[in-house]
DNA sequence: TAAATCTCCATGATATCCCATGTTCTCCCA
DNA sequence: TGGGAGAACATGGGATATCATGGAGATTTA
């Protein structure tokens, strides 16, 4: 697949007194041909500010739900982290979106946020919380991440 | 396969003050039918500079990550490991990138670089990187080479 | 009517495009 | 085999476009 949505890169940007701030001109660019020009965002799973992607990877999402027991807790659990307080914001003629109270506040997000590119979704972290994200999720050596690594299985190809 | 991408020499040239760089015209001929005409960079995963390779084997790296249950906390680690830090660079009708800042701060690079060829992707380094990456691969003595050569499954053709 | 949201425009910084130059490499012919 | 013409390549610099950002005004919502 060639126009596959990738997010690539850290990108750091300021929020300003309206809420509103600037999607990297790559994540667009990236998500240039799903039919709603926007993201959706919703709070990170692991914890650590804020989740975003396109809306069909948001879908996929769903789907993926789909395949767990659907009266389990675990269920319930994902669900009720990821739906509820999901967003799709459609960025404006510049590029922006209006980041809304809730969601920054939850992810402690004031006045500068970082974008970290993650393969099919991406992070909006706070300052502090870009900091959390860098030290857990360091690898000690690069002995670690090649067992890591290794822990996938191969294609066979 | 004919035109399988594969990266080949060592290649020495400028970063201009404006952060531009030639990709070697042998590089680019091997991307020639690539869809992006670009590359991928990275810092190297073995902590020596820059990696590079064209957007269909990053495509295939990410296709490993999709073996992982996608909200686990060990996809979540290798993937902050490589996107966040990764970025795609289109190469202008001169065959120039230009090098984000943060990649050439993280791999020490100024004013020129090494590009060498490791098969399906290359190395990008500094002078002294160049010099590390040369005396660190350095094997001692040829039953070390042997050794790993033997290491080397036939495919039984 | 007040608050919030959206649209539009201006601006500085940065990245990209375009053209020019010198060097090296290749090819061709004497 | 030597030399010269031409092409390909790396590199420099100025012009242009893009991007992130701030703010004014219009529009909507409660």
């Amino acid at each position: 697949m060639d126009n596959e949505v990738i997010f690539f890169g850290t990108h750091e940007n300021k929020v300003d007194r309206k809420g509103r701030v600037s999607i990297p001109s790559l994540f667009r660019q990236a998500l240039a041909q799903e039919s709603f020009q926007g993201v959706v965002v919703y709070p990170a799973l692991h914890g650590l500010g804020l989740e975003g992607c396109g809306l069909s990877h948001f879908q996929w999402i769903g789907r993926h739900l789909d395949k767990i027991a659907p009266f389990s807790r675990q269920r319930e659990r994902l669900t009720a982290q990821i739906f509820p307080n999901a967003r799709p914001l459609q960025w404006d003629g510049t590029g922006r979106v209006q980041l809304p109270a809730d969601l920054m506040k939850s992810a402690g997000i004031e006045d500068q946020v970082y974008f970290c590119g993650m393969y099919r979704v991406f992070r909006v972290l706070s300052p502090a919380g870009h900091e959390k994200f860098l030290s857990g999720n360091k690898v000690e050596d690069s002995e670690t991440l090649d067992s890591l690594f290794d822990s996938i299985e191969g294609d066979g190809a």
